[in-house]
DNA sequence: GCCGTTTTCGGCCCGACTGTTTTCAGTCG
């Protein structure tokens, strides 16, 4: 059982716990919970095998119990039988947007709804109207809320959001009476996935910002429109609000807004031991009965108020970086502006779009002191991979043209397959011509802990092997990667000089942010590489040095901030 | 259910908007 059903099970004991009106701070232990299990670097199988279940604050006597039973025998006596109070179809029912608790609990008690073409049927049939408290708005608002669950579920995926965010907030920008814009949430948080946008902004005129927001071209529903917050829904699906303050309560509502919500309820807790409340609004100090402002303007009063230096949002994730802060041991954490290379690059050699120079001008563009050519050496038919053969022709070609370009050091490179056995798809006598390896796995994917740790173990311990690319094969959304041995893998790359690559695509981000932070404990070097298969695509980088921040990467760990000699001397093995 | 440099019992973050109400519960973030 991996930690994602872990943390379902959990939230689904909260989901009906809270169905069932039960003491809300018990649920909220719960959900709490299984956010832990969730952002847990290592299998929980691993944490509770070396006896460090207990030590996670959040999960007490009850909890671990029951993960313990779930991790030995699939099975919890105490939710299996608080299941079988609530049927699963009515704590679907709760995805369902302006739906909680109190109204699922309603409607499975008073009319047995539980699925939605029930309630959809219910909602219809006007039988609600009947009883006090349900109007006619309520009826249209759950017909809209399952139309628009059925439209769409789940989070966006931060890189297809990104140039969206950014049309709105150049939108934004042209209105005078708005002075300052941010977009908050997990967004400014960089978290691979969004939920939502929520956009931050000051005005003079928040009536007139409102009104602009909620009629752009962009918008499809409006779904709330009151004088300081609005929330619509775009034209792709994804919601966006838009929150109006005063310029003195920027500061405030930046860190409010931005969370993350476990965070935050870290922060007002501090305020509260110091006799302070903090909300969007500001800072304030309780004098007698009133509360007296005393900061808000600036972020950093929220933090300077409990005695924090400032953290920055990727690192917001109640995951530790309060305590860090409070100890002076943040991390200064690795910038985009550190990047020196791009070392996982494609080119029409294999799969990639564009020629070899052409990807040279772009890295020069780029400002990089030094790149590898990387094409896929693989059977695969879709990667249009180097045999033995096209791969000496290949080396050739990148030499020639390297001669003729200056600045910039051009490294000749190879992303070869791992095979199912490990062995690497190009021989020994070819990659000793390349100047850096990377090798990864492109299909059989289906493969157990033990099988894929030893493929990849396999390949490290190749002697011309640099890096290894997309450590764990996911696809965000699509393709849970394939279960490996962190602590075993880190081990052996350690030992061997083998950089685990965070590639930067969008829809791969592999590592994540949770093992990129246990590769860092395990004193792993780690690369970012865009994995670029056309020149815009270098633009990715940015979301894996944000991967890298969520993962609490300085430069010295991420070699390819290091200046060329001393890049070179990592992969010169 | 979890937690403790005021506590092993008694707390547990805070406010806006909606829809239906005449003062508020429910939902959301």
């Amino acid at each position: 059982m991996d930690n994602k059903t872990v943390a379902g099970i959990l939230n689904q004991i909260a989901d009906i716990l809270e169905i069932k009106q039960e003491n809300k701070f018990k649920i909220i232990a719960y959900r709490h919970a299984a956010q832990i299990i969730e952002n847990l670097p290592e299998d929980l199988k691993t944490t509770i095998q070396k006896g460090k279940l207990r030590e996670i604050g959040g999960i007490g006597e009850v909890i671990a119990s029951c993960l313990e039973e779930l991790i030995k025998t699939n099975v919890c006596k105490h939710w299996e039988k608080i299941k079988k109070q609530i049927p699963r179809g009515v704590l679907n029912l709760l995805n369902l947007s302006g739906l909680g608790p109190r109204k699922v609990g309603f409607f499975y008690q008073k009319f047995d709804i539980d699925s939605m073409p029930k309630l959809k049927k219910l909602a219809k049939s006007h039988r609600l109207l009947k009883i006090k408290g349900w109007g006619e708005k309520s009826e249209k608002n759950i017909l809209r809320a399952i139309e628009m669950y059925e439209q769409n579920q789940g989070r966006f995926l931060l890189g297809e959001i990104y140039p969206l965010a950014q049309t709105i907030v150049e939108k934004l920008k042209k209105i005078k009476s708005i002075n300052q814009i941010e977009i908050c949430g997990s967004f400014r948080r960089w978290k691979e996935t969004v939920g939502d946008l929520d956009i931050l902004i000051t005005s003079k005129n928040p009536v007139e910002a409102t009104n602009f927001f909620t009629t752009l071209d962009l918008v499809k529903k409006i779904i709330v429109c009151g004088p300081t917050k609005s929330q619509v829904v775009l034209k792709n699906g994804i919601k966006a609000d838009l929150r109006v303050v005063s310029q003195n309560s920027f500061g405030a509502a930046l860190h409010y807004f931005t969370g993350s919500k476990n965070h935050n309820i870290q922060i007002r807790k501090l305020a509260l031991g110091k006799k302070l409340k903090i909300n969007e609004y500001g800072v304030f100090k309780k004098n007698g009965k009133k509360f007296i402002k005393i900061g808000g303007e600036k972020e950093k009063d929220v933090f300077q108020a409990v005695g924090l230096p400032w953290i920055p949002p990727e690192l917001r994730e109640d995951s530790g970086e309060i305590k860090a802060a409070q100890d002076k041991s943040l991390p200064n954490l690795i910038s985009l502006n550190d990047i020196q290379g791009d070392c996982h690059l494609h080119t029409n050699w294999s799969d990639g779009k564009n020629n070899i120079l052409e990807t040279i001008t772009m890295a020069q563009k780029k400002g990089y002191k030094y790149i590898a050519i990387t094409d896929h050496a693989s059977p695969l038919v879709v990667t249009n991979g180097l045999n033995n053969q096209r791969a000496l022709k290949y080396i050739r070609a990148i030499k020639a043209i390297r001669k003729k370009v200056k600045g910039i050091k051009i490294l000749v490179g190879v992303e070869v397959d791992i095979k199912k056995n490990g062995d690497l798809y190009l021989p020994n006598k070819i990659l000793e011509q390349m100047d850096l390896v990377i090798a990864s796995i492109h299909s059989g994917f289906k493969m157990d802990r033990q099988t894929a740790t030893q493929r990849l173990i396999k390949a490290i311990e190749n002697p011309y092997v640099n890096i290894i690319a997309h450590p764990t094969g996911r696809i965000i959304n699509e393709r849970d990667g394939y279960p490996v041995d962190f602590d075993k893998i880190s081990e052996k790359a350690k030992k061997s000089k083998v950089a685990l690559e965070i590639n930067a695509h969008w829809q791969r981000l592999d590592l994540d942010a949770n093992q990129v932070r246990l590769a860092k404990e395990n004193g792993v070097k780690m690369i970012i590489s865009s994995d670029a298969h056309n020149v815009n695509s270098f633009e990715s980088m940015k979301f894996g040095v944000a991967v890298a921040r969520k993962g609490w990467l300085e430069k010295n760990n991420v070699i390819n901030t290091w200046p060329l000699k001393n890049f070179l001397n990592f992969i010169k093995k």
